[in-house]
DNA sequence: TCAAAGTGTTAACATATGTTATCGTTTTTT
DNA sequence: AAAAAACGATAACATATGTTAACACTTTGA
């Protein structure tokens, strides 16, 4: 089995019991790709045709709105999705783009296949029922997160769950992320 | 059949094809409950036990802040479901509380009956998990309104979308769900 | 190796938004 | 019917946050 492929094993045997020959069958239809750092791997306005996977390196999501202004929606890190997943299920153009900032090699799930796994896996709905609820709960935390806490707490909580996170993003992402100014989370740093 | 079912028959026929035998016994795990005007159906800390379907009357979700102060963060009207879906699904204390805003007449949808259709139901885990991506797509279009469009925006597509909310709704609820408070958001109406 | 682009901080200033209080009106409760 | 509570507008003021610009430093790419 391709190496790369253990970690999304691990993960997919996390919601739903899969046996070897399942497993066969259905890895099959992964395929493996590598993107360099800065590199697009979905345009906004285009169809999310696949769920990355990320195994090694780290991507961001954002969108332009509508005065031209690039806003960082979402990081992800290594053993995490990444998609506009209502893109990639309703088959509509993609309100993100999604960019490597780092070499980053993902493992890629294409509709067909999931839709697929619906069928050939004997729990393959109960894995699209457990993937999207776990979507849902991250919107669920990132929404309440921004409803309850200040740009300050969502910062410190941030680098209190990703330490290292200062030395692979720069910080304008984090602020935008954050909703607010770069110059803003400069002061937020420094000066309280 | 009670009269009251009728329409979330129709709501779960959109999902999934479901016949008369597995509709009776899957319908006989619904209850029926009405409100009165400010009753609490969900009080924040507890257990969300029950999905609600709206049949009639509307249902205010908020939860109060760190600082005791109420934030609202979403309005239930007829012929839609109203959960803390998380606490619901991962039996955890809920994070909000939910509220009528009118005398309401509510379908109550169990823990116990979802999942069980997830074994009586031929489709039982599709519907699960197209009522998660429903809930999903929900959450993911509120979080790309509060990133893309200013409270002013928001508040103008909210009125154009429930053209009614003004005489159900009191402003400063809509302001809190806005975001903003109730004082600016009656300048931004009243000043541009 | 050097020029260009990217990055983070700080200051000065402009603007948006919150807070508190008051008032008249409407709605709810007794 | 009367009293109390809720509601929305407005004004005055305080604060938070954005914008622009300048600067030093680092990274990237030819």
């Amino acid at each position: 089995m391709h190496h790369k492929l253990e970690t999304i094993k691990e993960v997919i045997s996390n919601y739903i019991e899969i046996n070897e020959e399942e497993w066969r069958s259905y890895s099959s239809g992964f395929s493996v790709q590598t993107f360099r750092k800065k590199e697009i791997l979905l345009a906004q306005g285009h169809l999310c045709r696949d769920v990355f996977f990320v195994v090694e390196g780290l991507l961001r999501v954002f969108f332009v709105d509508g005065e031209g202004e690039e806003k960082t929606f979402h990081f992800s890190f290594e053993n995490t999705f990444s998609a506009d997943y209502e893109s990639f299920l309703k088959k509509m153009p993609s309100n993100y783009s999604i960019q490597a900032l780092e070499d980053t090699t993902v493992v890629l799930m294409s509709y067909d296949m999931l839709h697929g796994g619906y069928k050939i896996l004997r729990n393959g709905e109960k894995l699209g029922r457990l993937l999207a609820e776990e979507y849902f709960f991250i919107f669920n935390d990132k929404i309440q997160a921004i409803y309850t806490q200040s740009p300050l707490e969502r910062y410190n909580r941030l680098i209190q769950k990703f330490p290292n996170i200062l030395q692979r993003i720069p910080q304008h992402y984090i602020a935008s992320y954050l909703t607010i100014s770069s110059v803003h989370l400069s002061r937020l740093k420094n000066s309280y």
